[in-house]
DNA sequence: ATGCGGACCTGTTAGC
DNA sequence: TGCTAACAGGTCCGCA
């Protein structure tokens, strides 16, 4: 479900729905995902409050009332949906926040997480984000940053880790997942084995411009999830982020034809074309 | 310090 | 058809 894109729409749907609104009820069908909900700072932090700001840091979505900030990461499954019914609408709904909408009206967030491996948490009133456990030497965001080319190029210099692990380090930068990895390496020409500090700042400078053009097609888009892609048959419109070698393991080459290759890259699957990325 | 593999979970798919 | 194994978009932890 959720790369940067999907988090970025979501995190903007819930600011429509919640931004002004007053969070009147936090119910826990759970008390644990990937970690304990610390559940009674959770309700500290959000009912009874105004709702300031939402926004999004990395892949996770933040609510702010005066009293503190709601944390809320979908990890792989995750996601979170506004209903006028406080019933769970689907399995696997851990938590449910009943809210009034600046117009008045009663409405419900749910928080669904098939394998819980997401996050819900909070930041107290007087801590700064920053320096929180979970956002403490966070890396750049990829579409915020002025000179990303650059700031890749600077970081990498002494990394003999292969490039493709660098760019989905999150204390480098945030919000380049699996499939953007892959994609955009490919689109720059880049073999994803290649030490990142042996990358060409010239390389750098066409991977950034890469990552950030996939990441802003894909908002634009809606955040379509590439896995619905692939899944959603006959469902028009939505598939609007064209993949080129993920998931396409012996599918030809959009440039070369040739077969598109497969390695396992720490524990992930990567999808590269042999001859075209060097 | 750095980089890798395993672990956390459930759901879906490929292969026998 | 029905079972099993492998794998899935994220992140943290511990070990070499």
């Amino acid at each position: 479900m959720p790369e940067l894109p999907e988090v970025e729409c979501l995190t903007r749907n819930v600011r429509k729905a919640l931004l002004g609104g007053t969070v009147e009820r936090a119910e826990f069908l759970r008390k644990d995902l990937r970690w304990p909900i610390p559940i009674a700072r959770v309700r500290a932090a959000l009912c009874g409050e105004t709702v300031d700001e939402v926004f999004r840091r990395s892949k996770y979505m933040l609510v702010r009332t005066k009293n503190g900030l709601g944390v809320f990461h979908l990890g792989m499954t995750g996601n979170m949906l506004v209903h006028d019914s406080a019933e769970p609408q689907a399995l696997h709904t851990h938590a449910i926040f009943h809210f009034r909408s600046k117009a008045g009206k009663a409405q419900f967030l749910h928080f669904v997480d098939p394998r819980r491996f997401g996050v819900i948490d909070c930041v107290a009133r007087d801590e700064a984000l920053e320096e929180h456990s979970m956002f403490k030497g966070l890396g750049v965001e990829p579409l915020a940053h002025r000179k990303l080319a650059a700031y890749l190029f600077e970081r990498s210099r002494a990394k003999k880790q292969p490039v493709k692990a660098f760019l989905m380090d999150a204390r480098v930068v945030v919000g380049v997942g699996n499939i953007y990895a892959s994609e955009s390496l490919f689109t720059a020409g880049i073999h994803p084995l290649r030490a990142a500090g042996r990358v060409s700042a010239e390389q750098y400078h066409l991977l950034a411009a890469a990552i950030q053009k996939t990441l802003r097609q894909a908002i634009k888009a809606g955040g379509t999830s590439f896995r619905d892609f692939k899944n959603s048959d006959g469902n028009p419109g939505y598939f609007v982020v064209q993949l080129k070698v993920y998931d396409k393991v012996g599918e030809p080459c959009p440039n070369c034809a040739k077969k598109i290759s497969l390695a396992r890259l720490s524990g992930r699957s990567t999808f590269f074309c042999e001859f075209c990325q060097s």
